[in-house]
DNA sequence: GCCGATTTGTCCGTATGTATC
DNA sequence: CGATACATACGGACAAATCGG
């Protein structure tokens, strides 16, 4: 599927940094090294460097080369990064999940939803509230809104599997862009009443909305975590200088 | 100096998008326009492009165009995004700050804070400890670890103010890469006893491990924040299809 | 459904600037 | 000073998706 030239470039030297074929501090081959190497133009080269800059795993320095800063990291317990569905996370986190769907109703966005959502009031929502397990365990409370016209045909049952793969293979939406803000929030009724919190009161919530790839967002979701089993992680890299 | 066209060209359309130039949904000029308009090349336009995309402000549609998907947000309390310091981080969010010390002291690195920092055993660090106010409240706690070689003369004055205006400024060191895990923890007796968390039992935390532009990392810091007064905002953006 | 125009996506080659060694 | 390495910019070519006639 993806025969882009850069990403192939990218994808392997993200492997050869991740296996320590290049170590912590040490420099990547240097840039008219990896166009004869990989056989393609500086542009290309340089644009799956640029990718790897962006993951945090290299260091481009002017005039000097480009320094592998990757670090692995211990994948604690549930981690969170770029932009993947439940089912996609536990598999990298290597846990078992499943999912128990508490609602599944159809509501019309009203003006405090439009606030939350971003929803144009009038517009036609599924809302769905589902329970996350990992190792048979209670740890995510889930409150999904999703565009009603954009994912017609959902039913509890997918809900309770996968809504991701229902979304991008059966009805071939891709999912692009999802702006997302991380608060910490009071447990409420509804989080005890489900999750063993222990001497917790609060949690990690993440609210994101989900664009696809007509830029119209069709979801706006929150992720209510479990202290204990919630890890976030991020790479920032100054523009320019 | 960013004298770099992309960069203005950057800058320009993400204040046009900001100041609803053009408004949530509609399509900005193709790129051949752009390129009219600012008198450059298709390269350069696209990139100024690529990092409005990046920032979640807009989505390219193949064949079709580019859409702004840019809503302005309510910029509640204490909102942390990119790399800035605590200082800009308080302009941003118009807030008037103070910072006290509590703590300051060298160290050497042994294996617990290898471990925990990623600075080799035997490193020599500052290890400071502040209390950041915002309007004279008492809202986060930073463990901050600086490699002293890198950050020499570094007083208990200049931590009292911007450690990073110091390093930036007077050392010309260059901060470009910030890699950060977000976690909620449990309150600690120093955090009792300096922050007023009221019926809390937890904090958010941001740790961090920070760059310089030769790729040695220079800083680790553990931020612990109230958690009402505390929202960290991401944009994740998928690569390929 | 077809075709041509438009628009974004990928890739190339080259030139010039700037920082490092 | 020259060689090396990354940074910026240009112009051109072709592919792929979309849209209107």
């Amino acid at each position: 599927m993806p025969k882009a030239k850069y990403n192939h470039i990218y994808k392997d030297l993200k492997e050869k940094i991740e296996t320590e074929v290049y170590s912590y501090q040490e420099m990547l081959p240097s840039e008219n090294t990896l166009i004869l190497e990989y056989g393609c133009s500086r542009n290309t080269v340089r644009r799956a460097l640029a990718l790897l800059t962006a993951d945090g795993y290299v260091q481009p320095m002017h005039g000097k080369g480009v320094r592998n800063i990757f670090q692995p990291v211990e994948q604690a317990l549930f981690t969170v990064g770029g932009i993947e569905s439940f089912k996609e996370s536990t598999i990298r986190n290597k846990r078992t999940a499943s999912t128990k769907v508490l609602l599944f109703t159809e509501l019309t966005s009203d003006e405090k939803i439009e606030k939350k959502t971003g929803f144009k009031k009038g517009t036609r929502l599924y809302y769905i509230q589902r329970l996350r397990f990992l190792n048979k365990i209670p740890l995510i409370l889930d409150h999904n809104y999703f565009l009603k016209e954009a994912v017609s045909g959902l039913t509890p049952e997918i809900a309770s599997q996968s809504v991701y793969e229902y979304l991008e293979g059966t009805l071939g939406l891709t999912i692009t862009t999802s702006k997302r803000t991380l608060t910490v929030e009071h447990v409420t009724q509804i989080d005890e009443k489900y999750i063993d919190l222990k001497d917790y009161n609060c949690m990690a919530v993440i609210t994101s909305q989900t664009f696809d790839d007509n830029g119209i967002q069709f979801e706006y979701t929150q992720s209510r975590h479990h202290p204990d089993y919630f890890r976030f992680q991020d790479v920032a890299v100054r523009k320019v200088h």
